[in-house]
DNA sequence: ACTCTTAATGGTCACCATGACCAATAGTCA
DNA sequence: TGACTATTGGTCATGGTGACCATTAAGAGT
């Protein structure tokens, strides 16, 4: 519109929130906070907080996750925008406007409840009860976009350690899809596409439990899949 | 973090900005105004304006769409969220927050420069110079949403008018993704897919020009594409 | 009236990716 | 040594796709 004359309209207040995903005993863990004001004090609730004034809202979730999970390399994991909730009436108290973001995290490090929230801990994704404001909404639209960006990007290697197994990255797309994946079918979709995983050289095996032991790979250069990588059958979500 | 003290953090400006694309002769076109006032004025910029105390972003969005377009019906109309631009200094006067969206339209209204911009019109996407602000990144996030979601999506029926010909709707793939598509094949996969059109039942023709007259349809009720219909070697996206 | 041009429509064929399998290897555990 | 288990390697039929060619139905020009 025409001349922005400052703070001739209502300002509002934004923030950063996080969907912290990882993968961890084949179940999809979230990171949560419980919170210990009103309104919503006892409910668990998704991390985050507000957008400094000389911050970005992606400079922010990155600080936010840095103080919540205690990792100091945070500049390396990637931030995945999700989109921006700003209906009136979201938080009671004043007009908030939030950015939402997802993260994916290998080895989850046990939060030290840190920074200022009451506790953090990793709770698992299905039984993540009623979140506070409309925190169940984001994280269902996280699950959603992780999901489906899993099935044309490279995105699983971002729950990975440095070094895996494909048994392992298989089991990131089976946890986040809630599907069983063919073994031998997986591997060759996987194999086929240039640049998504690379095998470390020194022949090096992971030894874990019984079975043969397999081979470790890194992730590659690529980033996108072609072709992609579709679920099975996700004719319900028409 | 915890206690949200009003005010307790510089308030920011929270705008609504949109990229309003169409197709018309061919080409990809874009909806633009022309400013009146520095910063940038006299360069084109994307339509849009504050959100208002009472408004989500996507309210916003509608209303300033309806604006610019003089439409009534923009409620009927897709609004793509694309994400959110918060990047300190993207406005050189204050802290500005823009929610950016597409829109998809169908028959181009020409634009009434009405509401306050100067003027509007629509310009093509390839020769949309420099914009103002850092519009040019969003119209070329927007284009780039719209492509991928042409692929696994029924979108391109949005830009559609009610009834239109195969040929319409494959012009529409073509002039977004700027390539050339096989008629025929292209014609077999739009069937093949349940609910992506459908025949008008009158046996309704079109005639426009020289050829053989086309047959009608509707867009049907699928919103999703399975198996997606992928643009021809996008490699130069990894 | 006839032909040329244009665009829609209909069909074929080879190839590649995929899903559903089965088989072999190489370790651990009892 | 003999189960057991998980990785790894392979086959085979199917279906979607790309590259084609052929036919139909209109307008435009002679």
């Amino acid at each position: 519109m025409n001349g922005y004359d400052k703070y001739a309209y209502e300002p509002f207040a934004v923030t950063a929130d996080l969907a912290v995903l990882t993968v961890r005993a084949g179940t999809l863990q979230v990171l949560l906070v419980e919170r210990g004001q009103e309104p919503y004090a006892g409910h668990w609730a998704l991390p985050g907080g507000f957008v400094l004034p000389h911050e970005s809202a992606e400079t922010a979730a990155r600080r936010e996750l840095a103080e919540e999970t205690g990792l100091e390399d945070v500049s390396e994991l990637h931030l995945e925008q999700l989109r921006t909730y700003s209906e009136p009436g979201r938080d009671p108290r004043m007009r908030v406007v939030t950015v939402a973001f997802a993260a994916l995290l290998p080895h989850p490090p046990e939060p030290h409840g840190g920074g200022d929230a009451a506790q953090a801990r990793w709770l698992p994704y299905d039984t993540a009860g009623p979140l506070a404001f409309d925190h169940d909404r984001i994280l269902a639209d996280a699950h959603e976009r992780v999901g489906a960006k899993l099935e044309y990007s490279c995105l699983a290697t971002s729950f990975c350690p440095p070094e895996f197994t494909l048994g392992e990255l298989q089991q990131v797309y089976e946890t986040v899809w809630g599907t069983a994946l063919d073994r031998p079918n997986f591997r060759r979709k996987v194999l086929s596409t240039p640049g998504f995983v690379e095998p470390v050289p020194g022949a090096a095996r992971l030894t874990g439990g019984r079975g043969k032991p397999a081979a470790l790979y890194r992730a590659g250069e690529a980033t996108t899949l072609h072709p992609p990588l579709l679920r099975p059958t996700p004719e319900g979500r028409l």
